[in-house]
DNA sequence: TAGATTGTTAATCGATTAACAATC
DNA sequence: TAGATTGTTAATCGATTAACAATC
């Protein structure tokens, strides 16, 4: 009740775990929503998802407050709260930079659709792949990126290239005004001012299962 | 020079935070190899990534040693020793349940030849997908997935069926003898004994960068 | 009211980093 | 030898959790 410092405009800092845990309490409450609760215990949130009631109590407090003592949180309430801190309450207009395998699969990703995620270009070098229609875009020259680019108000790229060519890429994005990376490369892509960039090299996860499989090593539970 | 303890036997701990972080080096040290280079400080492999150079020995010495005072770490020798850290030195096979966009984009996905990771199997309840061709592989109908499985000796399974199907189709994959699951799903998968999960769900990221871009929330730096 | 559950404080736990003797 | 860099210890920093007064 004392604390209702962030919204009103002070800074706690944020923790990075707290940011990783948001998505998943959302995803988990719209989950409870269909099956026609209306309010949930950080207890039971916590429980469904392998967490500790206090650890959920901390993670929200740090936006404010939300439940009420004995009922919880009204999870309608809760799903608006997180849809704005996590910024869900508009449009992104998407870029994918590179046609292959991912950057097709990530063109037709239908995870994209049900938020208001939205792929509006879709760029390659190949000749072969340019002008082709993915998901009913036409995939655009990569030489063309940068003028493109500022033409239409892109907010996150998507970057699906091969490795080698990432470098350059995420170079002319910046250039670009791009403020959100979205890197799918193994590249470690140099960091700029300004600039958010989320790693997902789709190989880090296999060697950590392959590592687990090989299971000499030691590790902590859970 | 006093902890030769792993490499031996003893059982240290290893942290989580250690454990994503050791791709990363040999990646790096792979891009470091090519340019001819024979020996690395832990301060210049630590600037590449960026980290600092303590963190890097510490994070290897939960392994053993590697390093040598004055010179570094030899760059071949710590590739080999992360290699069978990480696991890396036999063949892995895997199965793909779910042959969606993520599904084929990972049946072709490129990463994975450059290792010992091979797709030997990929299961679809479709119909019209069921006997399709995919990177040389025919769909297989997901209703033999138990029965095939059994007489493969599959590694890892990878999930990417709609995420409503993703909890019977892990029942399934656990229950043939399946102990590394890679899962592309948003589903919360239920945790099974001695079974690990690895989570890659590809709408988090997108949450993260929006949440970056609404940017209302401050953040730790870095 | 009695009891459940909150938000927050303080204690604990774990991970990072500074410092430094050992050593190549 | 002198100097660079290691592995490790101890200090710091940060995140999780137990405990509990506040409160619905």
């Amino acid at each position: 009740m004392t604390n209702d410092g962030n919204i009103s405009g002070k800074s706690p800092v944020i923790p990075q775990a707290t940011m990783e845990r948001l998505p998943r309490y959302l995803m988990q409450l719209y989950r409870f929503r269909v099956t026609g609760d209306i309010n949930i215990s950080s207890q039971s949130l916590g429980d469904s998802l392998g967490l500790k009631d206090t650890q959920i109590r901390k993670d929200l407090s740090y936006f404010g407050v939300f439940g009420k003592a004995r009922y919880g949180y009204n999870i309608e309430f809760l799903i608006d709260a997180l849809e704005k801190i996590l910024g869900l309450t508009r449009r992104y207009d998407l870029a994918i930079v590179g046609a292959g395998n991912i950057g097709r699969a990530l063109a037709n990703y239908r995870g994209f659709e049900s938020r208001d995620f939205r792929v509006k270009m879709i760029f390659d070098n190949n000749r072969q792949v340019i002008g082709q229609d993915i998901g009913g875009l036409i995939v655009q020259d990569i030489s063309l990126l940068e003028e493109k680019l500022k033409d239409a108000a892109i907010d996150v790229a998507i970057v699906s290239v091969p490795e080698k060519a990432a470098y350059e890429v995420a170079d002319k994005l910046v250039k670009a005004g791009i403020r959100a990376i979205y890197n799918f490369t193994a590249a470690e892509l140099h960091q700029y001012e300004d600039v958010f960039i989320e790693n997902a090299n789709i190989s880090f996860g296999i060697y950590k299962l392959a590592h687990h499989l090989s299971g000499h090593w030691p590790r902590k539970n859970k």
